[in-house]
DNA sequence: AGTTAAATATGATAGCCATCATGTAAATGT
DNA sequence: ACATTTACATGATGGCTATCATATTTAACT
């Protein structure tokens, strides 16, 4: 049946939502369209009005998802403990896209690469405008060699089944990456 | 037909050894049995002789892989510069079975995950006795933040469409953690 | 109000893949 | 030498999934 002009556009919005999270929870195959679908409250066949392909989903998934994010402009510290914290590392379907999906940009279409690439261009940037207190040789080093930690090292929590270890590696990294930022650097 | 022991042994080796390669390279879903088989210079048909499964085969090639990957313990710094170098990024299927296959290991057995978990122990192990001219309470800190930047760094670096960005952030990190290495922390 | 267009539902279809069944031939042990 | 075991090959099978075809219902336009 038919609906409204709105009603399809909040479909749609609902569809998207609802794909990011099961993608961030279980990976782009381990979902399948009709399971998205149902998610958002609908069935497989109108799945193709929305999107041309299931890859088109991913792409217009991910845009999606990064443009929400953003997250690291204001208060750096808080954001790094934040994201280093046993709730975000267990809560990957509601937490960071980029650590959740990342690793699996590289087996996706050119759009998704672009799109991913495109949130990773703005997230150092975010970084870098949060680091006033650097001088401007240093505080791309800075952006780039935390935000890689802070992406590794949930990766890394996320795939370790021992708690402890797990735990440890947040924690540690944590740690590693405030001395980074409570220092300035003489040279390179 | 049969073939003699060490045939046998051997095929299992060929078997392990070209499916890590595949994995790194593809990802675990996107390889399929018959494709590992065909790779290794067998038909799909013996595959079930040697594993109880394709997860089976994927945990024991991750634990295969891990027992060789081994690096790290003698000259940090040019095992650093290898590993966040574009050659190392471009080269997936032979390069870091952690970068290459951690972020997918949420998604396994516990086998599997139990065996990613003592690659990752080992490895921060290896870094830290690498690390010689830290005291003890700072080895710990300096081996797990180096370790999660240096694969976050690879994986994003993968995943990134623009070139320059992606050499960018391998270069930078590079920078941070050898701003790291090089200094000894006061405090934490 | 009536016609048309469109959004979604229901119902195929085709391909891929993990796994199983069975055959075959050669290695191993006597 | 012979019997037996067994590693691998060939050839199903069943399930899942992306995508397509068609029907239905109702919003949108006149």
């Amino acid at each position: 049946m038919k609906v409204s002009r709105e009603q399809m556009a909040e479909n749609r919005r609902r569809i998207l939502d609802v794909a990011s999270r099961l993608f961030r929870d279980k990976g782009f195959d381990a979902v399948s369209v009709a399971e998205v679908m149902k998610a958002a409250g609908l069935t497989h066949g109108g799945f193709y009005g929305h999107f041309s392909s299931k890859d088109d989903l991913i792409a217009q998934t991910l845009a999606h998802v990064l443009a929400l994010d953003a997250g690291g402009e204001g208060d750096l510290r808080a954001y790094v403990d934040a994201y280093l914290s046993p709730r975000h590392r267990d809560n990957a379907a509601g937490g960071c896209p980029t650590a959740g999906l990342v690793a699996a940009i590289r087996h996706q279409t050119p759009a998704t690469r672009s799109a991913m690439t495109e949130g990773l261009r703005s997230q150092i940037d975010r970084i870098g405008k949060a680091l006033p207190e650097f001088d401007a040789a240093d505080r791309r080093r800075v952006a780039i060699g935390s935000w890689a930690a802070m992406v590794g090292a949930v990766i890394i929590a996320r795939a370790i089944d021992d708690p402890t270890l797990s735990d440890e590696v947040l924690e540690q990294t944590r740690a590693w990456i405030n001395a980074g930022l409570g220092q300035q650097f003489a040279s390179a």
